[in-house]
DNA sequence: GATAGTTTCATACAACTGTTTGAATTGCAA
DNA sequence: TTGCAATTCAAACAGTTGTATGAAACTATC
């Protein structure tokens, strides 16, 4: 037991600088000095700044994929084997906007990190995030048992369009409320994942299937 | 007139490569190499790297607002004060979408480097982005005139939905295609922005205004 | 064709970056 | 206590970055 206090306090300090200042003008020495370690500690104990960034980034992430999977099987369960697609969005977002969202005094640097890392795009979490796509398989095989009638091509869009609005809120929170002048409470998260899931449940189900007319919603 | 050579190479240049290798890991002495000019051109011509890329930014992103506000007021105009939300809509998330995808071969470099923009996130781009709520408002005030009865909070919702489906595609395009397999076509542009534009008219017009029931579009 | 203003150029600068090194220190087992 | 490995440390390294400088080469005007 190497007591693991360097490591430790690496990890915090860097989640907490890069969640503050971003990845962009956060140096190595700014991440020893806050945590009050050597520079070659870092290199020492992660092996290089990609690997320490990485592992912030996988440690979140691992923890949000694993609820949203616990989430989806817990619904799917529930309907044998179907899970109606509310669940599955709900499944879907839940997580992430439970993760990066509420009361700002009260974010952790955890959750502020994951919405810099949501913002800023460096190197070793674009890595990461391009082997998200299994997980996302998962999804999109439990919405296509959810709604057997819609075309691969629909459950895509849908699955796109409910995670566009989920990081999209996350990332542009803080011009949301600006927007709005403060009408949009994204304080209240349960709030935006039910907007959310409402939205991508409709875009999901309604027209087109009966329908057969394609993308012709409202044209002149 | 200075014949101006020096500094339109410099912008092609940089434009190119920003776009096909991001801003992260392109220098100074890429561009001017690409451009055959000397390194000090870009101080010369820009006064700083900053202020090149802002100025490529700005240059395409007046473009697209442009054109947005063409098209609004057209159907504005058309509507006697009153444009159909769906024709707002299409004001919004057109002009973007039509100027980032699009048949990959024939993509405009102009066109890669707005994607890159909206993925990878630099301060001088950040702080022209904070710029353009102004510009939102005109669509907020356009769209509560088009739907007097729903409330500012629904509305802004809306606009923020938008934007994220049309950006998120975009910022995602490579991985759309690939989970989905190719089955999602991102180089028909106007089945996108038909799809982003219908599911955003849905997520404003349906439930909740007239059923007063709150966010309970397809419950079980 | 001399002159004044603009533009180009090679070069140097100063600062900062992540990483490495090898010696010093610590902690633990024998 | 001795010995050995794990850890810490100060220092330097090697490279890159954007920017500044001052002379040289142009260009257009008179």
């Amino acid at each position: 037991m190497a007591s693991d206090h360097t490591r430790t306090a690496i990890l915090a300090a860097a989640e907490r600088l890069y969640a503050d200042r971003g990845f962009g003008d956060v140096t190595l020495r700014d991440i020893v000095a806050e945590a009050n370690v050597n520079l070659a500690a870092v290199n020492y104990h992660f092996g290089s700044k990609d690997e320490l960034i990485a592992e912030l980034f996988v440690t979140r992430s691992i923890a949000t994929n694993r609820e949203r999977l616990r989430e989806l099987k817990a619904a799917e369960e529930q309907g044998g084997g179907r899970a109606p697609i509310e669940m599955i969005l709900h499944a879907l977002v839940g997580p992430t906007l439970r993760g990066c969202l509420g009361p700002e005094n009260q974010r952790s640097s955890a959750a502020r990190f994951m919405i810099r890392a949501s913002i800023e795009s460096v190197p070793p979490i674009r890595r990461i995030k391009n082997r998200e796509i299994d997980h996302l398989r998962k999804f999109a095989g439990a919405m296509r048992r959810s709604l057997p009638d819609r075309s691969d091509v629909d459950i895509y869009w849908g699955l796109n369009f409910a995670l566009a609005m989920a990081h999209h809120t996350i990332r542009e929170s803080e011009r949301l409320t600006k927007l709005s002048e403060g009408k949009c409470d994204l304080d209240d998260v349960e709030d935006v994942v039910a907007r959310v899931v409402s939205v991508a449940t409709i875009a999901l189900t309604a027209g087109r299937m009966e329908t057969k007319a394609p993308s012709r919603v409202a044209a002149r």
